[in-house]
DNA sequence: ACATTAATTGTGT
DNA sequence: ACACAATTAATGT
């Protein structure tokens, strides 16, 4: 663990954070499509993502689904952050996306550093920032685009986070995190295909653009 | 190898 | 959105 840990964020954190994070985090490797957070969970630990990805959820009273980000190796969850100086309850969903390493730091623990370490605080503002970005850009997609150009914009982020042009997916799946009906994205992937931006078969769908060059 | 079933995808209304 | 048809994958015999 020690090795993931400092390979992955030494260049961020200064070495005495390090060594706390060594000492009070706890590591744990989580498997794919494992819910972690749920709506209305209480929040106890912040998540280093080591490796793998989770992906965001929000879900509104119905159990609709809506795909807010992906948590990548380098970052924590900005909403983990606001809930727990207000010990709030989780307002997100968050399953893991592919098998994971994360450590895990009690919420308390993120406070006390913030007025420790100067590297922890920018960490968290840097990754704050990030976020909110992230989610103007998915607002705008949502408020400004198309359905078409949502799916596309989606399947392109998905492979880039797996890091695989060749996503194992069905088209309900991804009605579900775009929150939109299976009917509508099995004609809107008909489309992408005629384009020749994917090809699909069944369970598989490739993202021309990110396939090894073939 | 073949038949049966379940899940996924395509299409018309 | 719904219903049904067509296709494909999974499983049992």
């Amino acid at each position: 663990m020690k090795a993931s840990l400092i390979e992955k964020y030494h260049y961020i954190f200064e070495e005495k954070l390090l060594k706390e994070i060594e000492e009070i985090g706890r590591y744990k490797t989580v498997d794919a499509e494992v819910a972690m957070i749920d709506h209305g969970d209480k929040i106890e630990f912040m998540p280093l993502v080591l490796n793998g990805a989770i992906k965001i959820l929000r879900e509104d009273k119905e159990g609709n689904e809506l795909l807010l980000y992906y948590l990548e190796v380098g970052d924590t969850c900005a909403m983990t952050m606001t809930c727990c100086i207000g010990g709030k309850k989780s307002n997100i969903r968050a399953i893991t996306e592919q098998p994971t390493e994360l450590i895990l730091i009690p919420v308390g623990k993120m406070e006390d550093w913030l007025v420790k370490y100067k590297s922890w605080r920018r960490f968290v503002f840097d990754n704050y920032n990030v976020r909110l970005e992230e989610m103007l850009e998915a607002v705008d997609t949502l408020a400004f685009h198309n359905m078409e150009e949502r799916l596309y914009k989606y399947l392109e982020n998905k492979a880039m986070v797996l890091g695989d042009g060749r996503l194992n997916i069905t088209h309900y799946q991804i009605a579900n995190e775009l929150n939109s009906s299976r009917v509508v994205i099995s004609r809107l992937m008909k489309k992408l295909s005629d384009r020749g931006k994917i090809r699909h078969h069944r369970n598989v769908v490739e993202v021309l653009k990110f396939l090894p060059t073939a």
